[in-house]
DNA sequence: CCATGTGAACAAATTCACAGCA
DNA sequence: TGCTGTGAATTTGTTCACATGG
């Protein structure tokens, strides 16, 4: 019976992954499953699923398997799914304009609450719901917003200033779609989505044919 | 002097880093550099800098370090960023627009040129420079355009099908940001662009403090 | 000399295989 | 009996340290 130690991010993705495939099943009224049928059913590896899962407690039946529901709770409530969490976005241009939609996720939890820029041209611009404001109010609007989580998209070379910026501000983890490796503050954690690596590793295999 | 066996995404996505670090070199009009001071200045890691290069030849001066023009030329080479990428966006919905015109880049390389989608209410729209064509003349659109790369900014529930679709009309890699995993043909790569499974690592980050 | 290129040591992640329990 | 939970084995990735060569 251990507690989590320090969980690797590729563990943690896992889990998301483990959730959306749980409630595939509960969606078909299944109440237990096995990791081999979980595998099976979806392309993933059994013993992986174990030993992933077992690093937050015991939640298998042996002989039986997991139950659907108690599982499904425990991973959102290690995700942190079972309350809201209130996004900002930084930077809207063609992108930040798009997040600031599709990241508000229907029901309770994740809800874009504030756009800002830096372009006095924008301040005052609606995005959705929103009223794009200047970046220099940003310390405020986390404030008065409860936002926990900036969604940078800025150019690549604001994106250093910008996530300073959101840690003064009080932010607690940045999602970054900045193409640039930005220099972290531990507390403050950052996941990138760099659609350049992306397409550039896409084209080297592109090459290799 | 090795070819290269076969390359991890892990290296490969280093490449990548390692040439935008190179380009900010080059713009400094540095002509040589040495694996530690760009470790150094880049919070890199010298010695696999120098197994991630070593994989497809040898570059370095003994004794000096790398010729920057001559690892920019390779990198770019090996990345494929020497000839045109075509790109074509499927879904135009918030994202889907947005990203046709986000990864339009300036240069020769990476270019949106086409954008479809099942909804016949978007036919005939216009998106930046391009107008929507039903999905149903993917091939067609593919085979006219000669699109490489296939953005998928669909629903979950259409990505699989989607997807089946873009191998179908002869794309050769694909971008997903649809929040699935994909059943993938081999011959067909695909990147996942999973901001869901994101904002959940940082949502369990954000619950252990 | 000095930095590359590389085998050897180490660390991390995955898979295996089985003990232990419902 | 059958599946979980887990140490042990394996594979994959990173770092070290040094022989090699400009």
């Amino acid at each position: 019976m251990p507690i989590q130690p320090d969980v690797s991010s590729l563990t943690l993705n896992r889990l998301s992954v483990y959730l959306r495939c749980l409630r595939v099943l509960s969606e078909e009224g299944a109440t237990r499953i096995s990791s081999k049928d979980l595998a099976r059913r979806f392309n993933l590896s059994a013993p992986q699923i174990r030993k992933d899962l077992a690093q937050f407690g015991e939640f298998g039946i042996r002989g039986v398997g997991y139950d659907i529901a108690v599982l499904e709770r425990r991973l959102v409530t290690l995700l942190g799914l079972d309350r809201p969490r209130r996004l900002i976005v930084v930077g809207v241009g063609n992108l930040g304009r798009a997040l600031a939609r599709h990241l508000t996720f229907n029901q309770n939890n994740y809800q874009v609450v504030a756009a800002v820029d830096t372009d006095p041209g924008k301040f005052g611009m609606r995005v959705g719901e929103l009223t794009v404001r200047p970046v220099q109010e940003l310390a405020e609007v986390v404030r008065e917003t409860g936002a926990e989580i900036g969604i940078m998209a800025v150019p690549a070379w604001a994106a250093q200033r910008t996530y300073t910026e959101l840690v003064s501000a009080g932010i607690g983890a940045v999602l970054n779609f900045a193409p640039v490796t930005l220099e972290v503050d531990p507390e403050v954690p950052v996941k990138n989505v760099d659609m350049r690596i992306h397409l550039e590793e896409l084209g080297f295999l592109l090459n290799s044919r």
